[in-house]
DNA sequence: TTTTCATTATGACCTCCATGATCATATTTT
DNA sequence: AAAATATGATCATGGAGGTCATAATGAAAA
């Protein structure tokens, strides 16, 4: 139960893109240089990132990355939904097979896990990327 | 941000050990077959737990494990505890060193990961092990 | 009283996968 | 030509998950 350093990073990188200008592209060596984030590994994650819908990309000189919508449009949850591909905490499935437990519905801790993934869920979605970016700057 | 396998077989564990008499020691190798885990690695789990206070042993014969105090007097917060070691889900500190961020109290995010720990604090707490008991067994 | 046996206690060890990170190379556009 | 993204292969490591061997303990059987 710990949060991925995938996910530490791309906040990071993208509170650095919200400080930029929407219309321009920025590179991934200047945001990976300015964060002290392995820049080989960042474009790992903005590749994730434009799949999720986060951040679009421009190729060629000058081209780089944008923010897709305004800060306040992007939440926790999009961004670890985009990196790490869920943000439930428990699924009662089979590790392996993922498949569903057979008897989850008979069971007593199917109820904890549940209320715990909306838990999360929640607080998750109430948190968006214009909170982290100083006010004034 | 995963639940980790000890602290699900530790609530299976625990739920079976809180059906049985309390003042009566009940063996690893009963409830790991009971509860299909595996029993050497049970007893690994069962250590922590009981330097966490969560359980008490009887060596020898007639030996085994008992709960030290009521179903309801157990959180979940005490079981992932004794068994995790944490239950904060971010901690603003260098993963390697331990050393907290010298950014720390000027980081935009400090808040944010310490309303995340908070609020699953606060879920873990409001579950206890009197929870996952079928009322009527 | 002695022995046996079922249990916990402890630490070393093993295996494997996910995480974290790099490299090489292709593609695009100024 | 240069500077950027795009993509996939590859590498390294730690931690998660699990096993093994052996000692210590204490109740019950002999």
């Amino acid at each position: 139960m710990k949060i991925s350093i995938d996910t530490d990073y791309c906040l990071r990188a993208l509170q650095e893109l919200a400080y930029q200008d929407r219309e321009n592209p920025y590179s991934i060596v200047k945001i990976a240089t300015k964060r002290k984030i392995p820049h080989k590994y960042l474009e790992k994650l903005f590749r994730r990132l434009r799949i999720g819908g986060i951040v679009k990309s421009v190729k060629g000189r000058k081209g780089g990355y944008m923010l897709t919508r305004d800060p306040d449009k992007i939440t926790t949850k999009d961004i670890i939904m985009a990196v790490d591909g869920r943000t439930n905490i428990h699924s009662c499935t089979d590790r392996k097979t993922e498949k569903l437990c057979e008897f989850a519905d008979q069971c007593s801790f199917t109820d904890f896990w549940t209320d715990f993934n909306t838990h999360i869920n929640d607080f998750l979605v109430s948190y968006t990327l214009e909170d982290f970016l100083e006010k004034g700057k």
